[in-house]
RNA sequence: GCCGAAAUAGCUCAGUUGGUAGAGCGACGCAUUCGUAAUGCGUAGGUCACGAGUUCGAGUCUCGUUUUCGGCUCCA
């Protein structure tokens, strides 16, 4: 007998050689009807694999990361199997699952090409195999033998992938027809996989290397339940009604043009107005923090990179440089707005009683992002970080970083962005080598960031060899609609350009000593910002932060005058209102969702029209009778709800 | 940057084997003054992304360029 411990600590005792569905099977058969694959000391296996020593074991369900997982790769087989089918003599990659399903890179046969149209093709003969509800068996294989049965069948990638395994642990899964060089775990049968999505076709590279062969890569989802996927494809279709480019040209907040130039976003006047607020938040928070507003060129000298070590790293591979009559004479377009609030550090000897000295700049920088990399605002050329750094003393690094959490907690409350993370980037746990800096400030500023996450009560996953050269860092990630993770707030410590700018303060025991620098950006860059709260809001933003927070709509023309009127006062009163004075155009546009992002809708007329009322409809609203209300209420009751949302500053 | 797809009116899109450029919405004008997501009629608006080529003839076929999209790679 062999003792299982379960999740909750509860222990049982099993045959030896018992299996993770036998171990399901005698709790409940429900269970075994939905286990997918078990955890056996922290290793995933499918459930067939015999248990033979005392092991702490976990059942994953689809609702189990580890269960989708297995679920996917097993589809991930299913997929090429058949492709196999369809196009004898197709080449296997790898194919793995992803955060959404998982994908094949495969080397279709000459004059073959898969494309959309193919989809269901590929869909039609994976739901026919599954159907054969064909068992998933594993083998264990030895190299040679891999190396040989893959031989004879002309794959030559998984050949080059068996070359780099060690004899030993090689092992292959095989369903029906296909055989397939893989670690596993895999499900023990096709036959749940129940629902077949193929969802897009691209290319890349054998193994990310553009030296090597170009792939094409299958990407598709499955799931246990027809019911699932046209949830998830429904999501989907949520997530495009979302995406920040979409919304953000019906409510004309940015835009792109050809001419400026590619990746180079021009905020149009709502969106300005919309980002100004952010802004001004921002400033008034830090004002309160201790923060001083500093303004700085765009360009700086050749010399400034060269100083700051950034022109060796990416002066190639960035905007070259702008040259003046002068000959000699280069600027660099400025890719961060450090080096110049070092030259500010600099610019007149320092006390330890000016520390921290807390720059801040709304600065815009420009990088070259490759093109290929750009995507509507949150990957551009040119942006603005709401950008700030820190001068400190090392025992001063701890109560910064609590600082400035508290600035990006209290922002991300706000705006309800309660889907995020934090990842704490340390050091590599052994190689040290390529980390600049002293070993004590190191030690201590990392401790800090752990302890000041802990203090703040945040959950952070720490990422060991994350860290950039010069220093620790604290990264808040949001999801966006489509699930993509994306970077925003950012704290780092740096020990690298305090250094190179020779920055130093006087210390109490009168000698020079050198400050540490934290860099921080709150919202990351107010486009990738705006972006990103798009999609979390769908364009239905908070009120103090939408650019209209009401249309007064007159119900006929009589009505012009009054609807004029009437946003003449709210306006007065600080309510942002579009009026226009053509109703049933209104209410096209309102059908149309042009303005569906604007919250209230005003109704002026007849009825209402005692001098001073309006009919207060909220957006969305179905049917029913508006809130009747006199003008001063609806904009008293306006300010209050901005009020109220903006509590928290 | 690489692979693939796309680019037609302000917006969303149609345009069938090459034969005079289309719709809906929007804009503008006229009429309507009507009762709660909303009227009718009309007008203007396009070098079919740009540049070459094939052809009697190109939105449509070929090549190149630009931009966008989906991926890859990269990311201070």
């Amino acid at each position: 007998m062999i003792r299982i411990t379960f999740p909750d600590g509860n222990v049982r005792e099993y045959e030896r050689g018992v299996t993770g569905l036998d171990i399901a099977t005698s709790i409940s058969p429900r269970l075994a009807q939905d286990v997918l694959a078990c955890g056996v000391n922290g290793v995933t296996v499918e459930l067939n694999r015999p248990i033979t020593e005392d092991a702490e074991i976990a059942l994953y369900k689809w609702e189990d990361a580890e269960g989708k997982h297995a679920f996917w790769h097993t589809s991930a087989h299913l997929m090429a199997e058949a492709m196999q089918e369809l196009w004898p003599g197709t080449q296997f990659g790898i194919g793995p699952a992803i955060e959404n399903g998982f994908y094949y890179d495969v080397m279709p046969p000459q004059g073959v090409a898969i494309r959309e149209e193919d989809f269901v093709k590929i869909e039609k003969k994976m739901v026919e195999l599954q159907q054969k509800k064909e068992a998933v068996v594993r083998a264990s294989i030895s190299k040679a033998d891999a190396v040989r049965f893959f031989g004879e069948r002309g794959q030559t990638y998984k050949n080059e992938l068996i070359a780099e395994l060690e004899d030993g642990s090689i092992s292959t899964y095989t369903q029906g027809g296909f055989t397939d060089l893989c670690r596993g775990p895999h499900l023990l049968n096709t036959g749940v996989i129940k629902a077949v999505k193929v969802m897009a076709v691209s290319s890349a590279y054998w193994r990310g290397d553009d030296k090597r062969p170009m792939m094409t890569r299958v990407y598709g989802i499955t799931f246990p339940k027809k019911k699932m996927l046209d949830e998830y494809l429904l999501l989907l279709e949520e997530a495009k009604r979302r995406d920040h480019r979409k919304i953000g040209k019906e409510m004309e907040l940015f835009m792109f043009s050809e001419l400026v130039g590619k990746g180079l976003p021009m905020w149009l006047p709502k969106g300005t107005a919309l980002r100004l607020r952010l802004e001004d938040i921002l400033k008034k928070i830090q004002k309160r923090f201790g923060y001083q507003q500093v303004m700085t060129p765009h360009i700086g000298s050749k010399n400034l990179y060269v100083t700051s070590g950034h022109y060796a790293k990416y002066g190639k591979d960035s905007f070259q440089p702008i040259t003046t009559p002068e000959e000699g004479e280069e600027y660099f377009l400025k890719p961060m707005n450090c080096p110049h609030h070092c030259a500010i550090y600099a610019w007149r000897p320092r006390s330890y009683k000016d520390l921290p000295l807390r720059l801040a700049e709304f600065g815009t920088v420009y990088r070259y992002e490759q093109s290929g990399e750009l995507h509507g605002l949150t990957r551009v050329r040119g942006f603005t970080q709401d950008d700030a750094h820190i001068f400190c003393r090392p025992d001063q690094v701890k109560q910064e970083f609590l600082n400035v959490m508290d600035i990006i907690l209290i922002i991300f409350k706000a705006l309800k962005f309660e889907n995020f993370e934090a990842q704490i980037s340390l050091r590599h746990q052994t190689d040290r080598s390529k980390y600049i800096g002293q070993e004590e400030n190191w030690e201590r500023a990392e401790q800090a960031i752990i302890e000041a996450c802990a203090e703040k009560g945040l959950p952070a996953h720490v990422e060991y060899g994350e860290a950039a050269f010069y220093g620790p860092k604290l990264d808040f990630m949001v999801k966006d609609a489509l699930g993509r993770r994306w970077q925003l707030g950012t704290i780092q410590v740096d020990y690298n350009l305090p250094e190179r700018f020779q920055l130093e303060y006087t210390g109490e025991d009168n000698k020079k000593h050198r400050p540490v620098m934290i860099h921080r950006a709150p919202f990351g860059s107010m486009e990738r910002f705006v972006a990103v709260l798009i999609e979390h809001t769908a364009g239905h933003f908070p009120l103090w932060l939408t650019p209209d927070q009401a249309v007064v709509l007159p119900i006929s023309d009589k009505f012009n005058d009054y609807a004029q009127r009437v946003r003449e006062q709210l306006e007065a009163a600080d309510v942002r209102t579009l009026v226009d004075d053509r109703s049933e155009k209104i209410g096209r546009k309102i059908r149309d969702n042009e303005m569906k992002h604007i919250p209230y809708l005003l109704v002026v007329g007849e009825k209402e029209a005692a001098e001073g009322t309006v009919a207060v409809r909220v957006q969305g609203q179905q049917g029913g009778a508006p809130e009747v209300m006199p003008i001063a209420d609806f904009a008293q009751r306006v300010a209050d709800e901005v009020a109220k949302q903006m509590g928290e500053f």
